[in-house]
DNA sequence: GTGAAAGCGCTAACAT
DNA sequence: ATGTTAGCGCTTTCAC
């Protein structure tokens, strides 16, 4: 049978306030003696103490309730996940995990089914950076968001997300460092942070430099998988003056782009360089030659989330007044895909 | 103010066991009236069930324990983990995480964790198809194996895993069926259940087709990533004779077949039909031309588990006398690298 | 420094 | 058909 701190208590001869108190490091309260047998007593029955039960005691159960939207569709989700259990593990916390498929009512459904189980608290994902309505269960409760924002205005909760702005900076200033004048920027038609802050990147650092903005140097394409990096490849190089580096919206663009180069003869990055962004994996470092990228972090998210939220529920950081919204760095992550000019 | 069943129950003047009969479903015990008149006060309260205190009580929790090994290094984790999660959630259960980073030490603490928070059962999760020791915090209590196997003669334990063997079977008879007799093998020396199954069925369909094995026209190389299968396809081409297929164990070996090709002028699938493994996310389908390959089933074998863990707790599985190991099928997926030879 | 007792919110036996 | 009571296993006053 399953043993309780009752026999824990019985067996060291004390009460089991007794033994919860020795157990529980209220070293001050209790005689070393007695928290000596009392140790002992729980290692020799292997006792695990019912975590339910204590939940219902003190209204605190450790664990975290991970709500996202597709977890299956992509790549990054693992991180994400994995950079939260981690951290939350370090700290004896657990990770309660629900997918809502994007299916509203099975959020709220979820929502409630996590609350039931009375999570201390919720990270809230998205498995691409967005702005998102934050559902009605989790209003008045401890939530931090993860790869989204709220509305910008009437920002109530604290989130997590990549800085895309410095990110494509970092990718564009590599590009022009090497000598890039002509540089195209392949992208998708989507409306959403990352295009929109990748984009203004873009031209900002062609500002920057003092280079002249060209509109027939980027292009729009429907989506941002390899097809259509080829298609914006097409675009651009329908260009008299063709470009010699081309900074991608996504990796799987750049993978796109790689057809085209191999395609019309163009050798990577002698004739042309390319940069990507996400470093996907299993992808950036697989492409020949390996491609360079700007990282997103989403371990880092992920784990930022999780410490965030404990210390919220801790009340560590109450402090800090009014919500923040912390950006994080994409890395440059320099391989193989990028030269200087002719070289 | 949290609302209790007590609450619920002054609303609807009863006493709160009749509240707890009236919610539970016990429409036998309770009459009709008083059914609507809780149902009713619960709803007007947004009463949510304490779940803490009912598992304290009945000693259910309708939560799994996930317990993987690497979560983070694969893309296929998050398929297998949204396959379970999801038949659970079907069923009103939910997924307790715990990745335990291969580290024997923290897998004990993490099965501890999920024990003493009272999960109903355990998932134990492999990234990849292994065989696996199951430790001991695991041993007597309800747990299904996810993509790994135990030893197979003292085998206690139910398990999921892929038709390595049936996959790689269909592979080859594809290759066969375009009329391709050449056809070499790439793979890895990392001895597994999955190279070894993959080797073999690609024997035996040799056989099958009365073609006689040459060694020559297998490889092996360190890895499995791309770089190994370029390895592969140069050992493979060192031959007088060469190959006008080749099954590749992995996707990421046939990228690097892929490579190959391009770089000799040889046209997929014109010149050489190509033939991978995994469908692997992003990749397999990204690739130009789209490869050809044998999915791994991992959102399959993660609802499989949860469902039939499901129902090992509710005790209804318990016809079946033995664990029993169930090989999910691995389909064929046909894309766009293979032709008949010479086409 | 230690024990007795109450109570977290629920369900299940047992009365009525 | 409904109410009373006990108890799941823990923590936490409050006595002593």
């Amino acid at each position: 049978m399953r043993k309780t701190l009752k026999d824990v208590a019985a067996l060291a001869d004390v009460s089991s306030a007794t033994a919860s108190l020795a157990l529980n490091g209220h070293s001050s309260r209790v005689s070393a003696d007695v928290i000596e047998r009392v140790q002992r007593a729980a290692k020799s029955l292997n006792y695990q103490p019912n975590l339910l039960a204590r939940g219902l005691r003190t209204q605190e159960t450790k664990t975290i309730g991970f709500i996202s939207d597709v977890v299956t569709t992509t790549p990054f989700a693992g991180q994400m996940i994995a950079g939260a259990q981690e951290h939350a593990w370090s700290k004896g916390w657990l990770l309660l995990l629900i997918d809502t498929n994007n299916n509203p009512s099975l959020e709220a459904a979820g929502i409630d089914a996590l609350h039931q189980r009375r999570v201390d608290g919720f990270i809230y994902a998205s498995m691409f950076h967005r702005i998102v309505k934050i559902p009605k269960g989790l209003v008045g409760r401890q939530v931090v968001l993860l790869d989204c924002t709220d509305e910008p205005k009437k920002s109530r909760v604290d989130s997590v997300i990549p800085n895309e702005y410095e990110g494509a900076m970092s990718a564009m200033r590599l590009l022009l460092s090497q000598g890039h004048r002509r540089i195209g920027h392949v992208t998708s038609r989507e409306v959403g942070v990352a295009t929109v802050e990748r984009l203004r990147a873009y031209k900002n650092a062609l500002a920057e430099a003092k280079i002249p903005f060209d509109a027939s140097l980027v292009a729009y394409s429907a989506s941002a998988d390899a097809p259509d990096g080829y298609d914006g490849a097409v675009q651009i190089f329908a260009n008299k003056k063709a470009p010699t580096a081309v900074f991608c919206y996504t990796d799987r663009m750049a993978m796109g782009v790689y057809e085209f180069a191999q395609e019309n003869g163009l050798s990577i990055p002698r004739d042309l360089s390319v940069i990507g962004f996400d470093d996907q994996p299993f992808l950036a470092n697989a492409l020949r030659p390996a491609l360079t990228t700007v990282r997103l972090p989403h371990y880092e998210m992920g784990s930022w989330a999780s410490e965030r939220l404990i210390n919220l529920v801790n009340d560590e950081d109450s402090d800090s007044t009014k919500p923040m919204r912390n950006y994080l760095q994409c890395p440059l992550v320099e391989r193989e895909s990028v030269a200087p000019p002719g070289s």
